[in-house]
DNA sequence: TTGTTGACTCCCG
DNA sequence: CCGGGAGCCAACA
């Protein structure tokens, strides 16, 4: 119940929580790891959306990290194409490529897990 | 089993 | 705010 331990299904979780991001709205990997229950696990939530594919229906576009930016480990097509989706959303983008976080940033109802 | 890696975050300057 | 360094934990070889 509340053991909060990362269990295998962890990727799982990642999804579902964020397919609950609204359209027109982002959060941070920091922010699905504090309601997945170990705001540790941040790195895990980037490298469980990179194993996401369009199959899995997750929005990973509305994920980007604390400073409102779009983090990549060197593939940027997949930045431009979260950027690309995030604008058609209604999500604006400053010049260099950053999210305001204080307008777009979501709360998950809860903030716990499960929901 | 250990060691390396990583779509991160925090701290410092 | 930005950049660099250290820490974090699970998955992978």
């Amino acid at each position: 119940m509340e053991e909060r331990v990362v269990r295998p299904g962890f990727h799982a979780r990642v999804y579902d929580v964020v397919r609950k991001v609204p359209a027109g709205h982002v959060t941070t990997y920091g922010q699905v790891a504090t309601v997945l229950g170990s705001p540790r696990v941040a790195r895990h939530v980037g490298w469980a959306l990179a194993a996401c594919v369009a199959e899995d229906e997750v929005p990973w576009h509305r994920v980007i990290n604390s400073r409102g930016r779009i983090s990549f480990k060197g593939d940027t097509s997949r930045g431009e194409e979260q950027r690309r989706r995030l604008e058609d959303e209604g999500v604006a983008f400053d010049l260099k490529g950053r999210v305001d976080l204080k307008r777009y940033a979501w709360s998950f109802p809860g903030q716990s897990w499960p929901a």
